[in-house]
DNA sequence: TAATAAATGACTAGCGCTGTCATCATTATA
DNA sequence: TATAATGATGACAGCGCTAGTCATTTATTA
C-alpha cells in the first residue's frame, strides 16, 4: 500500500541515500544509477511523501497564485497553466483570491507565504504592478515571478514574463485604420493597470504613424468592466462629432460599448466598429462577435511557473534563466469590425 | 522568526503534548489550560507546521476540488466558497482541472487523492453524478461531498448538497406563463447532467399545472454551450409555429438563443422572450439582459466544505450532520422577458 | 599500475509534530 | 480516611525523509 523510499532503494539495489540523491537531482550520480532508481520508482509507483520532504528539508513544494481579477476566464486559464507546470515539477499550487485594494494587502501576502510556507509566488496584475509587494517579497527572500505588460526585456525585469500590449494594441488600431477609419476612440481600463497605459500608447503610436492627430475627447478614462464600457461609449456617442470606431481596452469594456450602441440604435459594424482585447470567451458570444487580441494565457502561466521553478529549485540549471519571455497577443478579426457593406 | 510548538509550550508553562492537545481540540484538557495555551499561541503568532502535523499524524489537511466546467464563473465561485471554509478550518484546497470524459477518469481521481494525500473531496457536476467515481472513493474510504441537482433530502444522499433546480425551473416557467406566454420552448443542457433533466421536469410541471400540453417540438436537446443555444433557437425559430418564449437551461444557451434570434431579426423581448439559468455575470451583459435564476454558489460551496469537514475531522461534533442543505435558486427578472410594450 | 577523481553506502541526527503509555492530581465512593 | 476511579498532564519514540560526515568501492587518467 504505502511505498517508502526504503522500498525503492531495496528494489533498485541501492542505498536510501542514493534514491534521495536522485529525487533531488543532486550531481554525481551515474546515469545508469539514475535510470535504475527511476525504474524502481515507476515500478513501485512510488509517491514521495511531500510532508516528510518538507519537514526534513524545510523547503516547500508549493507555490502561490494570488488573484483579484473580475475576469474568471483569465484566472481559470492562469490556474491551468500554473498547474500544468506544477504537476510536471511535483509542486502544488495554492490559490488565494483576495482584494488587491485592501489596505493591508502586503501583510496578507506575507502571511500567506508564511502560513502556507510557499516556495514562491506568481503575480499577475494588479499584484504584479504593486512595487510594495515586490519589495516585501524581496525582503523576506521569497522568489516570485511577475506577469506584466511590457515590450522590452531588461535586467530589472529579470523575473518577469512580459506581455507586449503595446504592439498588440498597435496592430488592432492599425486594423481599424486599414478599414478606413480615422475617427477612432479609445476606452481605457483601470489607470493602475499598466496594461491600460500600454494599450493606449500602442493606439496612439498607430495613429501617429499615420499622421493622425489624436482627438483628446476620443480617449475616455475608465475601468476594466462592462459598466465602464457602457458609460464610456455613451459619452462618445453623444459627442457632436462621433467616432466611427471604438477600441476598448478589453472585451468586457467592448461588450459594454456594444450594449450602449445598441441602446442608441447604432448599428454595429455598419455605423460603428468596435474592437476589444483579451479574446475572452464572451468576445465570441456577443452580437456581433468582437474583433480582439488573443493572449495565450495558459502558455504564459506555464512559462511564468517554469521561470519561478528555476529560482526555487536549488540544483536546477540556471544558465538559461536569462531568457525572458515576451508574448505578443495576436489580432483576431471578427464581425464587430467588418467592413461596412 | 520560526515559532514552534516548543516555544508555545514554554510560554504557556505546559508540555508540548498539551499544546498539541489544544490544537487538535482533544477532550480532557482543563478549560483554563486551554485558555493559557491559546493565549500563548496568539502572543507568539504561532503557525503550526502543516508538514509536520501531516507526517506525524498521517492525516492530511487538504481537500480536493475537481472541475471540468466550461463556466469559469461557476468554478471561481466554488473555489471562493471552498477556500473560505478551508481557511476557517486550517485546511488547504487542491484544485484539479481535468477532463471528465477521459476514459480513465476514475484512476485519475484516485491518483490525485493518493498523490496529494487528500483528506476529502468536493464533487460538482459532472463528477458528482458519476456513480463509478463515488463508488471508487467509497471503496478507498475517502470522504467526499457531492453538489447535485435534487429537491428531496434522503439518507442515500447524506453527503450531498442539493440544488433544487426543479423548483427554480418551475418558477421561471411560471414567470413566463404569467407574462401571458403559452408557447414556451425549452432548450436542454447536456443529458448527462441531471440538472438539465430537473430543469426540464420543472418546466413541464409548470406547464402541466396550467393544463398546457407540452409541444414535443418545443423541447430541444442540446448541451450547456453558447453554440448549442444558437443551433437550438435556430431550429425553434424556423418552425412554422414558433414559440413566443424560450427557456434555456443556462445563461450561455440563452445567450446563444439571443444571438440566433438577432440573426433572424427577431426582437427581444417583443417578439420572443428568453430566460436563462445560473445568473452568470454575462447574463447581465447581454442585450437585453437575461431573466435567469440565481444560485448562491459561494455559499453552496462553503456548506459543502463544512459538510466534508464533519467527516474528515475526528473530534468534530457529528451530531448535526443529518442536516442536509437544499438550495433553491431564485428568480431574477430582467429585460429579456419584459412585457412587450 | 599507481594515482586521482567520481560514485555510492553506512551511519547519524534531526525537521515539528502526534500517539502511546505512564504518571500525577483530583474527585467520587464506601 | 482509605481506595478506587477518573481526569489531566508529561516523557518519549517515531512519522518518512534530508543532509552531513566518512569510509568504501568503482571508474578514469597519466
Amino acid at each position: 500500500m504505502k511505498v517508502t523510499i526504503n522500498d525503492v532503494a531495496r528494489h533498485a539495489g541501492v542505498s536510501i541515500k542514493t534514491v534521495s540523491r536522485v529525487m533531488n537531482n543532486e550531481p554525481s550520480v551515474r546515469k545508469d544509477t539514475v535510470d535504475k532508481v527511476q525504474a524502481a520508482m515507476a515500478a513501485l509507483q512510488y509517491q514521495p511523501n511531500a510532508a516528510a520532504r518538507n519537514l526534513a528539508s524545510s523547503r516547500s513544494f508549493s507555490i502561490g497564485y494570488i488573484y483579484d481579477n473580475p475576469n474568471a476566464y483569465y484566472v481559470i486559464d492562469m490556474q491551468r497553466g500554473l498547474l500544468d507546470a506544477c504537476r510536471k515539477h511535483g509542486y502544488e499550487l495554492i490559490i488565494h483570491p483576495t482584494n488587491a485594494k485592501s489596505p493591508d494587502i502586503v501583510q496578507e501576502v506575507l502571511d500567506l507565504v508564511q502560513q502556507s510556507r510557499l516556495a514562491g509566488l506568481v503575480l499577475t496584475p494588479p499584484f504584479s504592478e504593486m512595487p510594495h509587494i515586490a519589495a516585501a517579497l524581496e525582503q523576506i527572500g521569497v522568489p516570485f515571478v511577475r506577469i506584466i505588460s511590457g515590450s522590452t526585456p531588461s535586467p530589472k525585469l529579470s523575473n518577469c514574463v512580459l506581455i507586449d500590449d503595446f504592439t498588440a494594441a498597435f496592430k488592432i488600431t492599425n486594423h481599424l485604420l486599414e478599414l478606413g477609419h480615422s475617427d477612432i476612440a479609445f476606452l481605457c481600463g483601470d489607470e493602475e493597470h499598466s496594461s491600460s497605459g500600454e494599450r493606449l500608447a500602442g493606439y496612439q503610436a498607430a495613429l501617429a504613424k499615420r499622421g493622425i492627430a489624436a482627438n483628446p475627447k476620443f480617449i475616455v478614462p475608465g475601468s476594466y468592466s462592462f459598466e465602464s464600457g457602457v458609460q464610456g461609449a455613451k459619452k462618445l456617442l453623444e459627442l457632436s462629432k462621433k467616432p466611427t470606431a471604438i477600441f476598448a481596452c478589453n472585451d468586457e469594456i467592448a461588450a459594454g460599448a456594444l450594449f450602449s450602441a445598441r441602446l442608441m440604435h447604432i448599428a454595429i459594424p455598419q455605423q460603428l466598429a468596435i474592437a476589444g482585447f483579451e479574446n475572452s470567451p464572451f468576445s465570441r458570444q456577443t452580437w456581433p462577435p468582437l474583433t480582439t487580441a488573443h493572449q495565450p494565457n495558459v502558455t504564459i502561466a506555464q512559462q511564468a511557473a517554469e521561470l519561478l521553478f528555476r529560482h526555487t529549485k536549488p540544483n536546477a540549471s540556471k544558465n538559461l534563466s536569462d531568457k525572458q519571455p515576451v508574448f505578443i497577443p495576436e489580432l483576431v478579426v471578427r464581425e464587430s469590425t467588418a467592413v461596412s457593406s
